[in-house]
DNA sequence: TTACTATTGTTTCAAACAGAAACAATAAAC
DNA sequence: GTTTATTGTTTCTGTTTGAAACAATAGTAA
């Protein structure tokens, strides 16, 4: 075990899935790093004084410029098979960094997983330091992925499609405002299947959660549809 | 941050929320600490070589004597308050031990949470080298514990309530062989609530998971219950 | 102005489900 | 045999859900 003198907890690590709503799609942000083309999730660490939920919002307001945004954790990697020091020492060298065998990068870390559900039109997606770029994907074509980036994905989605319902959660994926279209292909992006328009008003609307607003006129030569919001906690 | 010649990771810890069922009540392991009379979770820590599933397993070996039993991780505490070194000091020095300031013990740590359930009647709860003892507790009369430790076990009472149903967890609770009656119960301690005995019979039995073996002769004057198993995968 | 079209909001109808109560079966005691 | 306590099943009713039809309406085009 390497000595560590970086300001952040050795061993620990967290990996953020990033969900956006592209207007037919459900992607997720991944990140390219440096010459060697692999890509990974977006990840950090944590400071040896900074709690732990704080440490992802850091990364994420990083990452994407957003602050506010809906974040949960949904499960943690500590499995010996996602250790693998020779990659990572890879993509340090491939940075120009000459990094000694007992850095404490290479270590073995456990990561804790979180996702974040945002409005994919707001997000101006940054690179860090260590990677060339960061890039939308749809979550049915997700390449290969460094590490076990693959499993949290899975993991993620899993985690997503059985939280749905409670309080709305994918109202998170759109801007304030949104028709109640928009709504359900977000919900048939998630699931990945076809929802019966007339049910998915009538079942969403019971909840009894949204507002209405005026109409959208946006053009088209037919019935305009209303405008929805999260009602105000009273 | 201290070096750690222990063998195990830094800063990462478990603590398991242990539910066993006891004929009536929903209960939890805790431990009490050496001297102190101080009640907390049993947890424990990770070797540098070992999975961190595995090192929960090996924890509850230890305290419960049970191989093979129902593990799940439902949450990982990385917050600022759970750090508290005076009182590890404490708990350290009431054991006779003599801790040096900078122990890796007295470290920050963040700890994830499993939940196990457990056949109530098969254990023999063995405290560990820290702790005095360790017993069985109602879960709505969990008196005041160490660090966080109240809110993990909130945390993992709400997570098994709202996964109760997917494929009958709660049968975890019971022994191999057990009555409907019995897995009413169950449900009712872990939910907190009576439920209706005709339909809660409809709606398990609609599930299709359970085999029904020969009848329960117990000598009350009045009809025998079956008696139900999980059916084997096929 | 008046059809016409595309889309959205609402209603209807039947099937499936859930909650409460009644009914039926039965093991042991008297 | 009769009684009693408990368990297994059915019935009745109201609610929810899924599929389709119907109604409303913003623009387009005759």
């Amino acid at each position: 075990m390497a000595f560590n003198t970086s300001g952040y907890l050795p061993h620990i690590a967290y990996d953020s899935v990033i969900f956006g709503f592209s207007g037919e799609k459900l992607k997720i942000l991944l990140i390219e790093y440096h010459k060697t083309g692999w890509l990974a999730l977006p990840g950090g660490f944590v400071k040896v004084d900074e709690p732990l939920d704080e440490a992802v919002k850091r990364g994420l307001r990083e990452r994407t410029g957003l602050d506010q945004i809906f974040l949960e954790q949904f499960y943690t990697f500590g499995s010996l098979e996602r250790v693998q020091p020779e990659i990572m020492k890879k993509i340090l060298t491939a940075h120009d960094k000459d990094i000694a065998d007992d850095h404490w990068l290479l270590d073995r870390f456990i990561s804790v997983g979180y996702y974040a559900l945002i409005d994919y039109d707001k997000v101006e997606p940054t690179p860090d330091a260590l990677s060339d770029s960061i890039n939308w994907y749809g979550v049915d074509e997700i390449p290969e992925l460094l590490f076990d980036h693959n499993f949290i994905v899975k993991k993620a989605l899993d985690h997503l499609r059985t939280h749905l319902d409670q309080k709305l959660l994918s109202v998170n994926l759109l801007p304030e405002r949104f028709t109640m279209k928009e709504l359900q292909q977000v919900y048939e992006a998630i699931l990945g299947e076809k929802l019966n328009r007339a049910n998915f008003q009538r079942k969403i609307l019971s909840l009894g959660i949204l507002e209405r607003h005026e109409k959208l006129y946006s053009g088209g030569s037919h019935k305009a549809p209303y405008l929805y919001s999260l009602k105000k906690k009273v």
